[in-house]
DNA sequence: CATGCACATATTGTATACAGTACTTCTTTC
DNA sequence: GAAAGAAGTACTGTATACAATATGTGCATG
């Protein structure tokens, strides 16, 4: 009770910049700050209880990584997601986890496949239980996993920030297709693509599962729109 | 003389943290600044004729582009570019811009067109008057062209900022082929091939033109890692 | 002469201060 | 009552101040 008010125990050693960059992208990911909402940084200087330095560093790193943009006259705001953003950064996934998988087909290591096996036996326990919260977890680690097989960091956080771009539509693209079983399926082809080293027929596949939640998306961001369900 | 001591007279429209970015970025991709060097603020920011708050901004974009990385007890310094990594951005590279070029062959506009036909046509000049300079600023403004001609505003950061990245070795990729025509050769081609809307083809070759200098670059990385030519 | 310790220096990470500008709102004038 | 303007407010962009830490230096001591 004495000699600790404030709540910097067990988080201390991260720099303030880095936890105002995670909590800020977090809402925005996570719907809590709306698409052209603006950023008041002594809003979220208090928030994160800091001051405004380590905010506008922060401010720096989501504006490079697509999440913001400047204002006219300063300041920055929420970017929104548009029906043609989800054309291309979609678009792009597919290219680059296709290339993904490409390089993992060969480079994979065994204690990885391993993973890749584990989770898909978790995924299949999910649609079992209907636990679709840790089904979403199960296939974010899946992809990540495949990533990292990959081997190649340029790529990992070129992929990681393309997903972390379209998390807000993660539980439409995983709910609205009704067929959560499809996801798995595509998860044990693909797995299987790469146990029989076919890098060629991975990439495709990854392509497309990929592309399977691109037009879910673009069509319920039309109706959105009109709708304002977002 | 008098009234107007500061150099601020044409260039101040715009933000001090961007023009210390820009200059930044030009001194590390241009090769005044070593692989390793340590960015001093106060330095920089005394060279940038500002404080440190706007240099302090242009370091976190650096860093979230790769250019300069975190040393473990605080401040960054200029990464270097290791033979991996010309292996990752330039495998990255022939992807993205085969897939650029895949998305122009349908979506490039005659003015488009018309300026790659330009570029060509006074790239066939600097040949014959081997103006090596004004050649690697044409190759630029063609592969640039070509990158909005996809009209994928991502895509377009992703490669700009690949390209950049590989800058430092521009003189070398274009230089040590000792046929710079032949890069000629493969941008003529490549047009062709775009304007016969022959998008597979296109793909083919640009990523083919792409990978013609990463083992040049690569062969040229490994002798620099001993000679420190770099 | 090597080693350790105290002191000085350099540099970062964070907080705060200050100036300028745009926006609001209220008032004043026709 | 509408338009113009003047004060007040909010916020950004930039500069500076302060504290903690790391690094280097010199001196004393065994």
């Amino acid at each position: 009770m004495a000699g600790a008010e404030k709540s910097q125990e067990a988080k201390k050693r991260k720099l303030l910049r880095e936890h105002v960059y995670t909590g800020v992208k977090s809402a925005i990911i996570g719907g809590d700050f709306q698409p052209g909402k603006r950023l008041i940084e002594e809003r979220l200087a208090a928030d994160m209880a800091t001051s405004r330095t380590p905010v506008r560093e922060a401010i720096q790193k989501l504006e490079k990584e697509g999440l913001i943009f400047r204002l006219p006259r300063g300041g920055f705001a929420v970017k929104a997601v548009t029906e043609d953003e989800v054309e291309e950064i979609l678009g792009l996934r597919s290219i680059l986890e296709g290339y993904a998988a490409y390089l993992a087909t060969s480079r994979i290591t065994d204690a990885e496949l391993k993973r890749l096996d584990e989770i898909i036996a978790r995924e299949d326990a999910c649609l079992k239980n209907l636990n679709v919260d840790e089904f979403i977890r199960l296939d974010g680690e899946f992809h990540d996993v495949l990533y990292r097989a990959a081997k190649n960091a340029r790529l990992y956080g070129l992929l990681n920030d393309l997903r972390d771009y379209m998390y807000r539509y993660r539980v439409i693209i995983l709910h609205y297709q009704r067929k959560l079983h499809l996801a798995v399926q595509d998860h044990k082809e693909m797995l299987a693509s790469i146990k029989s080293k076919s890098p060629r027929q991975v990439e495709r596949l990854v392509r497309k599962h990929v592309s399977r939640g691109k037009e879910i998306i673009k069509k319920k961001i039309k109706q959105g729109e009109q709708a304002r369900v977002w």
